[in-house]
DNA sequence: GGCCGCCCGGTTTTT
DNA sequence: CCGGGCGGCC
């Protein structure tokens, strides 16, 4: 790339020469040509080969995407290690596996197989999932891992529900350890936890990167941050680069700190802001920045657009989201009208939900349109998991969780019952499918025995077949041949939905047939295992990257980012919506990010809409205007303004002190969305009443790990704590809402 | 083992 | 309002 076609920021980042950087680069600034433009000249200048610089990213979209645009300028060049935080673990693992204890073909555990695997649990202590919610407690052991936290230590100083939650935990990690599987976070915790211990691997690769990028930095969790730390010689050589202002992954365990203390963390930092904008007109980039700027931590940066003018952005009161529906199709038509595209447009919102009006009145007015639901569809598909299974246990015949999912699909007879023994027999040790199933059919008679024991046979031909090297689309066939899936399937599908399952099945076939023909040598890898590694690390449907056909896109706004599209329509405006309300919270702060997220999204022209009446969950609620309209500057924007009571449209809606009927211990434990980010980013409210006897208490929390407290202040549900974690520095946290395990 | 009816709950999502 | 999960029944 040719470094004149920069601006002198650009080209600052692309050259610098050593130390750790920070790119700060705001929606439109040309991030990713940055990111490209560096890596060359980290090639060209300092004559390192590909397979010394690390690229770290956090979608495969987005590794795929850097990947490609770099053999378009250097055919030539092949940049090794570029890919997900995931991915890259993986591979180091799979690297150092005999010295971590671990098979070359580990398996990877899925979200679906993750929870899976935690209800069977809960049943199986006996407990309910009225006890014990699945969904939570999968968040939870989440914040456990990302913290650092084993069971053990979580076990040690909990209390209430943390005792069971806890054992739950322990007995998880212990049937993983049984599988030879890790989940996703477990990829990331086990390689932290083996460079931390083990010097040789770290300094292996410390010394084999000269340099790491890592894209999107401010969607880093404390994990992916203590890997990087490790992998970076003295957190030397780092290029970081992101956004803090589009920071909206906070309730995944994205933490905006880590881009914002940076400079401190790695010492000798340089800082280099981005602030041109390529991509939007005059108003929306001014409207975009004045609807950022009241933001409370973050960096000052301003954002100049490159003076091209615009229609100012368009604000529409509505009076149902079925006429917000109308009036979106309308106004899509109309840019048609004029010469737009479909695919050229698109509508964002904060839910899912929001979706069903405009899919309505899309259909019924003939405007095309795609969606992208809220759950993928192809890999959450019954007939793609189960084949998937198959292939699993083929691969790892210690999977459990595969095995049970397969174990009586189609019916052979190993039912409930079959199941609990099979259970027993697996117990708690390493056994694999067939030997469990050939003493499961010890226990059985008749049919079931011999199918027991032809199930057995037909694991033990597969697990033959894989070691032999055989890739996915022989597997498939092999199993779809001896399961009589298809049939199966097709018996007991409805009319309706039965062509949907083939064209699945074939689907996967096609994606085996393609995985076979394409792969390269890979040493000391089994086809099919690396067939399932990359399906387990990138779950996009297929197709998916193909281009897109003249279609409307309707997305979530988290689904669009990154994205850009000329004519944006920004719809539910609204409070309770975004910002979101969820029990009686808002993360105020997160909401307004994602509300500029969705308005930089736009190049041409934006429009923003917001409903006086709205169908929610059957009940039909008035929301008032979205308090971020206020923050919207006069001169950029046209048509209604947003009428609010007051002159202070904010204070209407005041953050109302949440306060518990009910004793702490019965609050939810864990929510993220109340932990404060960063110190000292809001005015203290509490009194100044010293508390030195929780001074010098050791504390665990679920995010940060350990600690220990500095300072506290202030009484009751305003007890504020100053705590020093081991990694992240001192925060300080309101203890209501830390949820912190004190040590005894 | 599978189907039907009732009840509850309900953001955002990648790996 | 709608979908998932559970319990009851065949």
């Amino acid at each position: 790339m040719n470094q004149d076609e920069l601006n002198p920021a650009q080209r600052e980042a692309v050259s610098h020469e050593g130390g750790p950087l920070l790119v700060l680069a705001p929606a439109g600034s040309g991030k990713t040509r940055v990111v490209i433009a560096r890596l060359l000249h980290l090639l060209d200048r300092f004559g390192w080969s590909e397979d010394q610089l690390l690229v770290v990213t956090f979608t495969r979209k987005a590794a795929r995407e850097l990947l490609h645009r770099i053999s378009r300028l250097r055919p030539s060049s092949r940049p090794s290690w570029v890919g997900t935080f995931h991915s890259i673990a993986a591979r180091m693992l799979r690297q150092h596996a005999d010295r971590l204890g671990l098979p070359r073909e580990f398996t990877i555990v899925d979200g679906p197989d993750q929870m899976q695997m935690i209800k069977d649990l809960v049943g199986r202590l006996g407990l309910s999932e009225k006890d014990v919610d699945p969904k939570k407690l999968a968040g939870r052991i989440g914040k456990w891992k990302s913290a650092g936290v084993d069971p053990d230590e979580a076990a040690r100083g909990a209390f209430g529900p943390f005792r069971v939650q806890a054992e739950i935990y322990a007995a998880y990690q212990e049937n993983l350890g049984f599988q030879k599987a890790l989940d996703f976070d477990d990829l990331l915790l086990t390689l932290v936890r083996c460079l931390e211990n083990d010097t040789e691997v770290r300094g292996f690769y410390q010394r084999q990167f000269e340099h790491i990028l890592v894209d999107e930095y401010q969607d880093t969790n404390p994990l992916q941050e203590r890997l990087l730390r490790l992998l970076s010689r003295d957190r030397q050589n780092v290029t970081v680069v992101g956004d803090d202002d589009q920071s909206i992954y906070r309730f995944r365990g994205a933490e905006v700190g880590h881009i914002l203390s940076f400079p401190k963390e790695y010492p000798g930092a340089r800082k280099v802001v981005l602030t041109v904008n390529y991509r939007s007109t005059k108003p929306i980039v001014s409207a975009a920045s004045s609807m950022i700027s009241p933001a409370l931590a973050r960096y000052k940066k301003e954002m100049v657009s490159t003076g091209r003018s615009g229609e100012p952005v368009i604000l529409k009161k509505i009076d149902s989201e079925w006429s917000e529906a109308r009036f979106v199709a309308r106004a899509i038509r109309e840019k048609v009208g004029r010469g737009a595209l479909f695919r050229d447009q698109a509508v964002l919102f904060r839910m899912n939900a929001q979706a069903q009006p405009f899919v309505r009145a899309f259909s019924e007015m003939g405007v095309p349109f795609q969606t992208r639901g809220a759950v993928q569809g192809f890999f959450n598909r019954r007939e793609v998991r189960d084949l998937l299974a198959y292939l699993r246990v083929s691969a790892n015949p210690l999977d459990r969780v595969s095995l049970g999912r397969i174990l009586n699909v189609p019916p052979r007879g190993l039912g409930e019952k079959a199941r609990e023994r099979l259970e027993q027999h697996f117990g708690n040790a390493a056994v694999c499918a067939w030997e469990a199933l050939e003493r499961l059919a010890l226990d059985l008679s008749g049919k079931s025995r011999e199918c027991a024991r032809s199930f057995a046979n037909d694991l033990r031909e597969g697990a033959e077949m894989v070691r032999n090297g055989e890739g996915p689309f022989s597997l498939l066939r092999f199993w779809l041949g001896r399961t009589g899936y298809e049939e199966w399937l097709s018996a007991g599908s409805s009319e309706e939905d039965s062509p949907a399952r083939q064209d699945n099945l074939r689907e996967l076939l096609r994606m085996g047939e393609r995985f076979d023909g394409s792969r390269g040598v890979e040493k000391d890898r089994m086809p099919t295992g690396v067939f399932l590694e990359e399906l387990a690390l990138s779950q996009e449907d297929p197709g998916e990257s193909g281009e897109s056909p003249d279609r409307v896109s309707l997305l979530t706004i988290h689904q669009a980012k990154g994205l850009e599209f000329p004519h944006v329509y920004l719809v539910g405006a609204e409070e309770d919506i975004l910002p979101m309300k969820s029990r009686e919270k808002v993360d105020v702060e997160e909401e307004r990010r994602l509300f500029y997220v969705a308005m930089t999204r736009a190049k041409e022209s934006l429009a923003i809409t917001w409903c006086l009446t709205r169908q929610l969950f059957g009940r039909t609620e008035s929301p008032r205007p979205s308090r971020f309209l206020a923050d919207l500057p006069p001169d950029a924007v046209q048509g209604d303004r947003p009428v609010f009571r007051s002159e202070s449209p904010v204070s209407r809606h005041p953050q109302e002190p949440v306060r518990r009927p009910f004793s702490a211990s019965f609050s939810p434990p864990f929510r993220a969305q109340d932990v404060r980010p960063v110190a000292d980013q809001r005015p203290k409210a509490s009194p100044e009443i010293l508390r030195p006897e929780w001074v010098g208490k050791k504390v665990v929390h679920p995010r940060f790990g350990r600690g220990q407290v500095e300072e506290a202040r202030g009484e009751g549900g305003d007890l504020e704590l100053s705590i020093r974690f081991e990694g992240s520095g001192v925060r300080r946290l309101l203890e209501r809402f830390a949820n912190l395990q004190v040590d005894a």
